[in-house]
DNA sequence: CCCCATTACGTAGCACGTAACAATG
DNA sequence: CATTGTTACGTGCTACGTAATGGGG
């Protein structure tokens, strides 16, 4: 059994199962692999992937047990050279995180803004994409970490780690009708078109948010009238003058820049919601992800964060900050 | 990057970090291996051995975590190798466990003896040592579990499933001045030599038990005349009729076997004692081992193992068992 | 008829073994 | 001086690339 070989299986699943695809994304041979696969299969005297014809159709029970230890491997093998070269070059490598619009518009440059100058030959990496996309990626170990919003209790292989709290901010322009009210309540809301970017899992997702709770709550269906997955097209919405009320969290409304609009208090929409930073349960931390990480949330600092993933136990790292303040952003 | 490479160090590490000794066991060439474990230090950009002269005197620091990794990655190539193997022939394979001498003498026959001729192409293996040397082994994959007395909360990657609850059985010589009591109490008892095995952790561990509780409870510091990791031996001391009460688990005393000698019921020894299986945690499972468990412990079946060891969380699995009733042997 | 996996075959690289060397206690 | 790790060197294996073959949709 060779590693080359987990890895064509890996990558071969990874692309449909088609071999040649996959030759092309490795810089080599599609007979090479072919021949790589069969080998192992042969070793190991059971079939990886079921074949009709000259197409690979789909895996085999087995090879699914196979691929998911393989997996598992060429992670640990990952991890070793990231280890090896953390203590060769402790101020070298690469760092990526996936996280939504917000926080990668918002929150996340002020801290780059520290980080980079620190560690200028670190490679920094930020991608934006929707929740789900961002657990995905960091389960997979795509992104050595992802920073998101909501609760996500997924049953992956991430220690969850709460950064902040934060609340939404509702957004009218300066003219509006409800700047005119002394207290704002859903219930008036739900008289002009609602702006929100989708938090998280989607449009539907509204439904099981409490923002979508808050709604409910008072009986109302939201008109939504602009669902985007970015806080600024919803401000530009509600500067368009259409009476559009929006709601963003609030880090991404900027007293000043955003001088132009108001903000209210709208008592329904007070939840907190929690911002958490999920890391691979077996991803191997170097020193300035400790760092990058205790420059985001200043609690979580490197001997908070190296205990938490030591702890053996998921529900012992959940509970550990169960009787921890989180701070407000 | 090899998978022999990482097949070296950690055999290199595991024989006292001397290579020539491990080109021997390993069937190989000294030079191969030095070469080999160089290449990959060059590959990694560290030192994983630091040399003194011409011996490698120590692991590095680094070293201690590439070690880590590589043998999580070396337990899975192994685990690949079985499922595939577990696939292609079923009723094929090895099956390999530790466990005290009172269960591998007076338990377990019984199981191998509806098991062997079921599975007659499987390996079986029983290893009889401490308790101590027992998780370690199941702990470092070389069992593929332990079956082992007394509650280990042990905070390894075991996972640890109660097959029954066993008593301590005192027995004394048909002569024995104690016979003649109509209740013994361990205070009586107390008058005697005191013959045991070793319940586990050595003839400390005695302090520890509850069997030692008892003792102390009553105020006792027991006279051991004999501790023996061997029930066996505990009995023919009690029949050598030098007074000596023998102290065992109760599988070791037969009624009919043993009815020259007599057992005693001592209320304050009446505790029940849990006896478990502990299986490594990322540990593949075979048809065959599913059945020789089951075969063990009836209510451990295929699907409750099998979903016991799916949860993710150390916790929930020993939970799992918290509500559930486990049989007296 | 295009796409894709497999077979055939040649080559370059590398892992491993033997032998010689060096250094340590 | 015995033990152990390293260097030197030759060889056999094999992974990989190119070219050709063969099924499917």
């Amino acid at each position: 059994m060779k590693l080359q070989q987990l890895r064509y299986i890996w990558e071969v699943n990874r692309h449909d199962l088609n071999i040649s695809a996959t030759a092309l994304r490795l810089y080599t041979s599609q007979p090479g692999i072919s021949k790589q696969i069969r080998l192992l299969e042969e070793e190991l005297g059971v079939q990886i992937f079921s074949r009709s014809g000259k197409h690979l159709s789909k895996v085999t029970p087995v090879g699914e047990d196979i691929l998911a230890v393989a997996g598992d491997i060429l992670h640990k093998i990952e991890t070793i050279k990231r280890i090896a070269s953390d203590y060769k070059s402790p101020t070298q490598g690469s760092l990526s995180m996936s996280t939504t619009h917000t926080q990668a518009r918002y929150t996340l440059p002020d801290v780059i803004k520290e980080f980079a100058p620190k560690y200028p030959k670190v490679a920094l990496s930020v991608i934006a994409g929707t929740t789900m996309e961002n657990i995905v990626k960091a389960a997979n170990g795509d992104v050595d970490f992802v920073i998101i919003t909501e609760n996500f209790d997924i049953s992956s292989n991430l220690v969850v780690m709460p950064c902040f709290s934060y609340h939404t901010a509702v957004l009218v322009s300066k003219d509006h009708p409800l700047t005119q009210l002394a207290q704002v309540s859903a219930l008036d809301i739900g008289n002009y078109p609602l702006a929100t970017h989708t938090f998280g899992f989607g449009f539907n997702s509204l439904n099981t948010t409490s923002l979508g709770k808050a709604f409910k709550w008072v009986g109302l269906e939201p008109k939504i009238a602009l669902a985007a997955g970015n806080a600024d097209v919803v401000k530009s919405y509600v500067r368009a003058g259409l009476g559009a009320v929006g709601v963003v969290a609030d880090m991404a409304y900027d007293s000043t820049e955003d001088s132009d609009l108001v903000r209210l208090n709208v008592p329904e929409f007070g939840d907190a919601y929690p911002l958490s930073i999920g890391i691979r349960r077996d991803c191997y931390i170097p020193g300035y992800m400790y760092d990058f990480i205790e420059g985001f949330a200043p609690h979580l600092d490197r001997n908070t964060v190296a205990e938490v993933m030591s702890l053996p136990d998921p529900v012992a790292q959940e509970d550990y900050f169960a009787n921890i303040d989180i701070p407000d952003y």
